[in-house]
RNA sequence: GGGCGUUUAGCUCAGCUGGUUCAGAGCAUCUGCCUUACAAGCAGAGGGUCGGCGGUUCGAAUCCGUCAACGCCCACCA
């Protein structure tokens, strides 16, 4: 049989999923088996496939592979997000390219044409992550917005309705003047920004010598909106101003100053103007001192009719316009640089406005409750944990959740007001008309007469929902699925959205399933470019997911993301990685070609040093077993793919296959095969979660297979127990191999010639015949004094050579010994120093006293050698 | 303004409750090899006063204090 030289990802990955698919690995249904779930974040509709997903869903189908591989009952729960904000402004982009306008079509219309939106480009993303290997359920595949999620999105607001935690209140919240909606206090990105700080001259009403107080703001143009200007009562600069009216600057109307110790003295002049409408800190004074509030902005940000001036521009137009207007009438002190945050919505990325408007809220406090513990008590455990203080941090300082958002696409409030005034909240219109005629006692009311409201719910209030609404746990409480597949096992997201999602799904979970959602969070990190650069479109950084996996196969891909990838730490991306992936990928098809080139022969008898190396790699490969199984446990993911990595490439590659390896041309015993392939196929089980591929493509081919059988479904190796002496011993086998070939490089004696090797001192012969093996030696043997030109290294105390003749160079051969010995020298000073210390032998526990006189005497037995050899050369 | 975290080889990181499995891994670098599995490879080698200073201790990368740099989260100072 031929096999190319390389590995041709491209060949075999698109047939493997496939094969998958049809054989029905990737469903799960319950069975009496243990259940181990894990929902997907639910990516964007809209969205495309980046290198944050191909992270994120890397770690997620390495866990549920290796779960499944380990006899669970894996399900990994597929879907998207309908993401309200995002869809609907890429909706009215597109309409707008039609030309038409969001304003001039009915809620229907608008959208049919969403839906229709949807339809086209929606689950595109789920698609290219088929391409990753990812093993979801998809005859799972839900979304936020389908029917059973909708209905449970309603149901819960109703409930929560009814137990008086829904609140629906006119209060200052973040308005995003783009997309026209109210937002979450966590959707909104505060940005440090250049900006100015005005200084205007409020004019005192009826002072006769005409001054003025001077009044520091970043926003000018909210002038129209002051209805007070407030002083520190406590402020004796500005005590003349106190009871005094002044005029606001252009309005030229005529307000109060007031007093209240909220006013920092310290900061510009101690005057402050109140705009209650438009800034959290005025609302609150004007709320204090019943002052009026006049909002100046249109929902776009325009200044509105009540404004008064500048009526129809823009709010950051009417800024500079504002600026030379104070100007020209002598009305600005002056103007300096500032440094200020500004609020930046998380969507549009516009700055928001506060702004006062009706909305609904969710109290926070009970959620927040019955949320905080379970994470800090670790029962439900964060990766890694620092991200607890986070979230306790939020918790305990929690604010009541605006979920109204002005838009169409979503789930709509399921709130219905009388016409009489006062509204009811059902589930269905039916239902809330009934419950209408009800609470008016007027019988004839009918559907018309209720008017729904407009707005739809924040797309977290759904998301929040999902490892409950996925298995339809809010419809049909105690289902056969909700109980089985809930809570999940693991949930793979980024830090975040810890406060969007995380932390709302522990709340659902305990307030509706009376669990935690999940068992463990992995928070990954930002995938970064290797300039240490967030990825984005600006920079064009980032690099295309799918030609990533054209370029160096899935695999090399999974294998690059995951090479740098602890959880919570960012990873600084780089192609090389995926390089070094692909390398692997090499590596593990060519060993496949070796081991699938030799012929058997059963007469053949197994060399001592195979028998020795079958020996030691079983021992090897429990070890890594172990290894890999507390890794995964810590969820040390790629620390899990390391060690594996360098038990294939270093053990099984480059010792125990070159010490069975048969001579070129010649037969494998039956035995070293048996175990060959043994070896390979538990290494092969071993990648698979990490290389789906490849590791199927290879275990395949290892041997005949029926249809319908495959490495995805077949058992993990189970950690078995470590003989480690045996192992250690082995690596003192190593050094010696080492050191041969150390001399061999040096004197550049190929590998063809044989050689001999002398023992002075203590040897374990046990590994003489891989080590003759492995380092083309005729002969081991064990003597009292070396031949003279020799070439000779220590191991341990003791001393082994390669007789030369005169192939040796005495002067380089003594230099060499003498910086040894100068070495062993000073390490013996250094030990005797430390016995010679009275306190250290007092205080010091035995055991590393022990240790101490071990090194004394190993360094004495070293030197002893080291001078023999010298004195030997120099004979 | 609070809180959290990081700082160990050129790069990315590991080093648990202080003591040769304490200075490690992978990549990169250097040297020698086209040795019939693999040059996308093989063999070997070099490289760090563990951010600075101080303390505790017989002993500190590891514990404590402090300073510095960087990063993240939260917060209404106009």
């Amino acid at each position: 049989m031929e096999i190319a030289s390389k590995y041709n990802p491209a060949e075999v990955e698109g047939k493997w999923y496939q094969y998958w698919l049809d054989n029905g690995f990737f469903k799960s249904k319950p069975d009496g088996r243990e259940a181990y779930t894990i929902v997907i974040p639910p990516p964007n509709v809209t969205g495309v496939l980046h290198m944050g997903h191909m992270l994120n869903n890397t770690i997620q189908d390495i866990l549920i592979r290796r779960a499944r591989m380990q006899g669970k009952n894996a399900c990994w729960v597929p879907g998207t997000d309908h993401a309200s904000i995002a869809t609907e402004a890429k909706v009215v982009n597109r309409l707008a390219q039609l030309g038409i306008k969001k304003t001039d079509l009915t809620r229907e219309d608008f959208l049919k044409h969403a839906w229709e939106w949807k339809e086209e480009h929606g689950g595109i993303i789920l698609k290219q992550l088929r391409k990753l290997g990812a093993s979801c359920d998809w005859d799972r595949t839900a979304f936020t917005m389908d029917e059973l999620r909708s209905e449970s999105v309603i149901k819960v607001f109703v409930d929560l309705y009814n137990k008086g935690l829904i609140y629906r209140g006119v209060r200052m919240v973040n308005w995003d003047p783009k997309a026209l909606t109210a937002l979450s206090d966590e959707e909104v990105i505060y940005k440090e920004e250049h900006s100015k700080l005005y200084y205007l001259r409020y004019k005192v009403e009826g002072d006769p010598e005409g001054r003025y107080a001077i009044v520091a703001t970043t926003r000018p143009e909210t002038i129209m909106g002051d209805t007070a200007m407030c002083i520190n009562p406590n402020d004796p600069k500005n005590a003349w101003l106190k009871g005094k009216k002044v005029i606001v600057p252009l309005v030229n109307r005529v307000i109060p100053v007031i007093e209240d110790e909220y006013v920092d003295i310290e900061f510009g002049t101690g005057c402050l103007k109140v705009t209650p409408a438009h800034d959290v800190n005025d609302y609150m004074l004007g709320e204090k001192y019943n002052l009026p509030s006049i909002d100046i902005f249109n929902d776009n940000g325009t200044i509105s009719e009540a404004g008064g001036l500048y009526v129809g521009m823009d709010r950051f137009d009417v800024r500079k316009q504002i600026e030379k207007d104070l100007e020209a009438a002598g009305l600005m002190e002056k103007v300096e640089a500032y440094e200020n945050k500004v609020g930046f919505s998380e969507r549009t990325n516009v700055p928001i406005e506060p702004k006062l408007s009706m909305q609904w809220f969710l109290k926070m406090e009970h959620l927040a409750q019955i949320a905080l513990e379970p994470v800090m008590k670790d029962e439900i455990k964060f990766y890694p944990p620092k991200f607890k203080n986070t979230y306790r941090h939020w918790m305990e300082n929690i604010k009541d959740w605006c979920i109204s958002r002005q838009l169409w696409w979503g789930h709509r409030i399921p709130a219905y007001f009388l016409p009489e005034g006062g509204y009811v909240v059902a589930e269905t219109a039916e239902k809330a008309l009934e419950m209408a005629k009800e609470k008016t006692g007027n019988a004839s009311l009918t559907m018309a007469d209720l008017r729904q409201d407009e707005d739809v719910l924040d797309t977290w209030f759904s998301s929040w929902l999902w490892p409950i609404s996925l298995f339809n746990g809010i419809n049909d409480p105690g289902n056969e699925e909700i109980n089985y597949y809930y809570p999940t096992s693991d949930l793979v997201t980024g830090p975040d959205i810890i406060f969007f999602w995380v932390a709302r799904m522990i709340m659902a979970g305990y307030e509706y399933q009376g669990k935690m959602p999940f068992k463990n969070v992995y928070f990954t990190g930002i995938v970064r470019d290797k300039l240490g650069r967030k990825m984005s479109k600006s920079l064009g950084n980032s690099p295309d997911p799918l030609q990533l996996i054209e370029q160096y196969g899935a695999d090399g891909v999974r294998m690059g993301l995951m090479m740098a990838a602890p959880a919570g730490n960012d990873i600084p991306f780089d192609d090389a990685l995926c390089e070094q992936g692909r390398n692997f990928n090499n590596k593990i098809w060519n060993a496949f070609r070796l081991i699938k080139g030799w012929t058997v022969d059963e007469q053949v008898e197994q060399p001592e040093a195979a028998s020795t190396a079958v020996k030691w790699f079983k021992m090897q490969l429990d070890k890594t077993i172990a290894e890999m199984d507390d890794l995964f446990c810590k969820y040390r993911l790629s620390e899990a793919m390391m060690a594996v990595y360098k038990l294939f490439w270093d053990e099984f590659s480059s010792w125990y296959l070159e010490m069975v390896k048969p001579g070129y041309g010649q037969p494998v015993d039956k035995s070293t095969y048996m175990s060959t392939l043994g070896f390979f196929d538990a290494l092969l089980r071993l990648l698979h979660p990490f290389m789906p591929f490849i590791t199927e493509e290879l275990w395949q081919a290892l041997e005949p297979r029926k249809d319908g059988e495959s490495l995805m479904v077949a058992l993990i190796p189970e950690v078995a127990p470590v003989d480690t002496a045996y192992l250690e011993a082995f690596e003192i086998a190593k050094e010696i191999v080492g050191g041969v070939r150390t001399i061999r490089l040096q004197k550049n004696i190929p590998n063809k010639e044989t050689l001999e090797l002398q023992v002075l001192g203590e040897h374990d012969e046990h590994f003489n015949a891989v080590i003759a093996k492995m380092c083309n030696l005729s002969s081991i043997a064990r003597t009292e004094e070396k031949a003279a030109g020799s070439a000779s290294f220590l191991v341990r105390t003791t001393e082994y050579a390669v007789p030369l003749g005169n192939m040796i160079n005495v002067e380089e051969e003594l230099s060499k010994l003498q910086d040894e010995l100068e070495y062993q020298k000073g390490f013996l000073a250094s030990v005797m120093k430390k016995l010679g210390n009275e306190s250290f032998i007092n205080k010091a526990p035995a055991k590393v006293i022990e240790l101490e006189r071990k090194k004394q005497a190993d360094a004495e037995s070293k030197i002893k050698s080291i001078e023999e050899s010298i004195a030997a050369l120099k004979k």
